[in-house]
DNA sequence: GTTTAATTTAAACAATTGTTTAATTTTGTA
DNA sequence: TACAAAATTAAACAATTGTTTAAATTAAAC
């Protein structure tokens, strides 16, 4: 699926939008408005809101595409791929993170039959990156055995979500003022907290 | 605020819906219909649409006080007294997944006017709960210093969070067929792997 | 320059939205 | 039983929803 600029446009002011207010919060006015277009030309280009959608789930998957395979053949340690495997994990949910928070609000909304396995598919392939690395730590006697590898992005994604949704809370807590401060927060303390985490539990104490 | 019977059935009714399908998503003749009532009743036992989101949040926070206070003084080991808070936590989230899914859908849409201060005040006062326990545990020599604490919940409530999102991710990986599997599921394997994790954050090993 | 196709527009469409009205029924009280 | 208050109803309200229409404009092709 190819998109013109016009297209491109659309699909920025519909992922902000729903990522604010929700699918069913947003009118396709409002989308038109903002993008400064006809409302007729949604339906023109899209077919519908819903395809709109759809459309935009298709967009971001298509320039997502996770580098964690290159991490796999790399010449370092597993605990230090483990720790990037973390931060690319946070970094880009926090930089895609209307999609993010389009794809949560909306993958358990029962009324609605769009399809996200596309990104299913990515979740499960890279958990079977993890798998192999953290696989690739306990033969090296670096790892604990009987790890949940599946639960640990539950734990880095669904922290970064919670923190998220909870920006009052945590500005709060932390003194964040701005949307800037909330991104350093995530991208130092934040992703700093998940790695220690996730190494003390994989790893054994030295 | 008291609610009679018939309001407390509106009330179910509408926080099944809303966490299904989102406020926006949910008309208040849907709800009626479910409710067996007239639309009417709506705006005549709770003003509007969205005063009777408020009134859900104000009812369920209500029946939610923690318990967390008596586990202060308990005579027990403050590695005991987080497993016992972390599996708090998870059951009592679970239990009242319909309000929190509706509070993590609503609370950071930038449309709605509500005012979920109420949640906000009963997490800060967890917080200080649970920041005394691990103080106590750090005073003791058992638990490492330097943890943040604060970004306790995250993990904890956004694991669940994430997983009860992903239901159907989680139900291949896991075989979990049925909505008994998951909860099964959350209660076992779920929460100890959490208890595990966050221990080995806290606790040195022995 | 003419013709065809693609784009853009304003207007209209029917359906649904949350809320209110005014009449009716039910309930409780004296 | 008679009265007043509360509860319930069907109907109507105006506003908004997503989508379509048919005409007008622009771009591309020949």
């Amino acid at each position: 699926m190819e998109f013109n600029d016009k297209q491109i446009e659309i699909l920025q002011v519909a992922e902000k939008l729903f990522a604010e207010k929700g699918f069913d919060g947003t009118s396709v006015r409002e989308i038109a408005k903002l993008a400064s277009i006809n409302i007729a030309m949604i339906s023109y280009y899209f077919g519908s809101k819903e395809k709109l959608l759809e459309s935009i789930v298709l967009h971001r998957i298509g320039n997502m595409g996770l580098r964690l395979e290159n991490l796999l053949h790399e010449d370092i340690s597993p605990i230090l791929k483990i720790e990037r495997i973390i931060e690319y994990y946070i970094l880009q949910v926090n930089k895609n993170k209307h999609i993010h928070q389009i794809v949560n609000l909306e993958i358990s909304n029962k009324k609605r039959d769009i399809n996200f396995d596309s990104f299913k598919d990515l979740k499960k392939n890279n958990l079977k990156i993890v798998t192999s690395i953290v696989n690739e730590g306990q033969k090296q006697g670096l790892f604990k055995p009987d790890v949940n590898v599946a639960l640990l992005s539950p734990l880095i994604i669904g922290s970064l979500v919670y923190f998220n949704m909870n920006k009052s809370l945590y500005g709060d807590l932390f003194g964040l003022k701005t949307e800037e401060d909330f991104d350093n927060y995530i991208k130092t303390e934040l992703l700093q907290h998940i790695q220690k985490t996730i190494k003390a539990l994989l790893v054994y104490e030295n």
